[in-house]
DNA sequence: ATTATGTTGTTATAGTATAACATACATCTG
DNA sequence: CAGATGTATGTTATACTATAACAACATAAT
């Protein structure tokens, strides 16, 4: 099976273009936004993006934002927590956090209603630092 | 001002509409389910029910779940709360619950970050009581 | 080599949401 | 009342997001 043996190695050309371009950005991006900016790299359709976003959530390296529709890289090695975003509705940013406090509260409600969780989405709309300040 | 008023007497054809729609389905409903389901009712148009959706929420009548581009009554008035949604993705029911600990959880880490949080996102996928003992 | 399998490219289409303008209707003001 | 204002609603068109389906290509195993 390549992609086993690819994903211990390297990623792919398209994904490694993805990542590059969510890497450099100070936002999150759609996934139009990436199309377009990979335009010049060779990407012409919609399902090129779309595959290696999947692809790159599947290996951990990058999460979607439910509530944006857009996509960004992660930030660190937690695989397994539930991460937590803040996007500030203002300026744009997006922020990613590991928390216990939420990460026990999201299983203990889920035990507590018989219910077997298997990923979380939490996501916290406001305004950031810099924002809140002005 | 015609809405305030409404606002405290009664809803809209349209929005009772919507809101009867989500009342009568076992699921949350996407917006062009809620569309064809009331085009018996005169709807033909899909910001006829997205504008009720609208309304709606900010009666704090309906909760949109962002991961799955879908609509659901408020079960009660818990408002000011952040809603948590438990969604089986065997059988497609959202359970709503309201919980302390997740609600001081975002607040913290908020703090903690200079974040000021506005509205809140937390939807859990896995498999409901009912799927998970099968 | 040939088949089987998986990955990528490409076209077409499905699904979700909103902009923009038209119309109607109620309330307020002079 | 007449006109102004504000909101809600209807309607058309379009923008944005995502995936199905098939073709082309590459790779690995028999």
């Amino acid at each position: 099976m390549t992609n086993g043996i690819r994903s211990m190695q390297e990623l792919t050309k398209n994904q490694s273009l993805v990542l590059e371009a969510l890497t450099g950005a100070a936002q999150p991006l759609g996934a139009y936004a990436l199309l377009d900016e990979l335009r010049d790299h060779g990407f012409k359709a919609p399902p090129q993006v779309y595959r290696a976003l999947d692809q790159l959530i599947g290996l951990g390296l990058v999460h979607r934002l439910e509530s944006l529709n857009a996509w960004t890289i992660c930030c660190g090695n937690h695989h397994k927590d539930t991460p937590v975003f803040a996007i500030c509705d203002d300026c744009g940013t997006v922020t990613e956090h590991f928390d216990t406090q939420l990460s026990l509260g999201i299983s203990s409600l889920s035990k507590r209603n018989g219910f077997v969780p298997d990923r979380s989405i939490i996501e916290i709309h406001g305004q950031c630092d810099k924002c809140g300040s002005l």
